[in-house]
DNA sequence: AAGTCGTGGCT
DNA sequence: TAGCCAAGACT
């Protein structure tokens, strides 16, 4: 514990140990490499703070790669921080679908209804004015600033954190030394062209100095790489083992009403997958079939009584800290009128209009399953 | 302050 | 292939 904080302030030192020749020569070799090695993306072509705000919301936790479709989609329909603003929750989600985190989107879709608010439709152009807005926190306020206005806000993402770490040959998981990261971060930061900085640092992260097999070789920090020099870049950053993650069987209803329409559900706002829709279902409890538990679920979160029938498809999805497996039947409406009763809203829909209904990724499996079969 | 919150790319 | 992890924030 005591030997732990003793080796990261040592390592963190790196200021006492780098004379300060040494930061303008890391700023000024990373400046250079990023002039010729730069990536094109779509919200490096743009100074908008909205559309890099949208940018930077959706990378939180996704790859660049993931993102490009969903921003040019984004943008395309929602051009203005004001669309945005008086647009429909549902729409936002549905343009969101796919994307995971789906707090990021009902974050946005707010702080976009609080920028037109409160201010004037303007970006706010301090750090913390910016963080006080959903859905952003400190990294992401500095990627908005310093890209739309090179202001000079550090950052400290999962590219940065690994660069840094390797840097110092940080002896820690870099969870364990955030306050020193940010140090370092915001020691290096060249002032004058954060924007360009603050991009390149996570270029770099992206393309030389990634998480396995990084290209040392082409690395404009190489020299002074503490982790290079120790030939240690393959074992920084740290990682702490994961506890296993549990499985879950849930069982899901789709219910029919006799007239070709399906009942759906809207999830609360809060929680997993909040204001998403879905097949309602539930937890299998220990001892119970599935079909026990289908009727049970439907009957105590919708209030109706129903038949369980044929089984539709079975699901396999893996969500951030637990598995689950659907176990997906056709059922039919027996008696009762459907209640909101753990949900925000219920309605009938057919497989034409389901399709305007924002659906996590494991529900969308089962509408291709329901589309193919019929 | 550790747990919660998705999904897909990559090896 | 099964696991790791990605431009993190919120509670």
């Amino acid at each position: 514990m005591i030997e732990q904080k003793k080796q990261v302030r040592d390592s963190a030192g790196i200021y006492d140990t780098l004379p300060s020749f040494a930061v303008e020569s890391l700023r000024r070799s990373l400046l250079a490499w990023y002039a010729e090695n730069k990536r094109d993306l779509p919200w490096r072509r743009t100074r908008d703070p909205y559309a890099i705000w949208v940018s930077e919301i959706m990378l939180q936790q996704t790859q660049v790669k993931t993102v490009i479709p969903y921003y040019e989609r984004w943008l395309a329909t929602l051009p203005t921080v004001k669309t945005l603003a008086i647009a429909q929750q549902q729409d936002v989600l549905k343009l969101w679908q796919g994307l995971g985190y789906y707090a990021r989107a009902r974050n946005l879709h707010q702080a976009a209804q609080v920028v037109v608010a409160q201010h004037g439709g303007t970006f706010p152009q301090t750090l913390e004015t910016a963080m006080q807005l959903p859905g952003i926190g400190r990294t992401t306020a500095g990627g908005i600033l310093s890209a739309a206005f090179n202001l000079p806000v550090a950052i400290l993402d999962g590219n940065v954190k690994r660069v840094l770490a390797r840097l110092v040959a940080l002896p820690v998981p870099p969870k364990r030394a955030i306050a020193q990261l940010w140090q370092i971060s915001e020691w290096l930061l060249d002032r004058e062209q954060s924007r360009d900085f603050n991009q390149a640092l996570m270029d770099l992260g992206a393309t030389l100095c990634t998480p396995a097999n990084p290209s040392c070789f082409r690395c404009p920090w190489q020299p002074m790489c503490q982790a290079y020099q120790q030939g240690i870049q393959t074992e920084i950053p740290m990682t702490e083992s994961r506890a296993p993650i549990p499985h879950k069987r849930i069982g899901v209803a789709v219910i029919w009403d006799g007239q070709g329409n399906i009942l759906i559900d809207r999830r609360k706002q809060s929680g997993l997958l909040g204001g998403m829709w879905e097949f309602p279902g539930g937890k299998l409890e220990p001892g119970e079939t599935v079909e026990e538990c289908i009727r049970r679920e439907i009957r105590e979160e919708l209030g109706i009584e129903i038949e369980v029938g044929d089984r539709l498809i079975s699901v396999d999805h893996t969500y951030s800290h637990f598995r689950v497996t659907l176990e997906v039947h056709h059922c039919k409406h027996l008696s009762g009128e459907p209640q909101a009763i753990e949900c925000d809203e219920i309605r009938w829909v057919t497989l034409e209009e389901i399709e305007q209904f924002p659906f996590p990724a494991a529900n969308v499996r089962i509408i291709e399953a329901l589309r193919s079969g019929k």
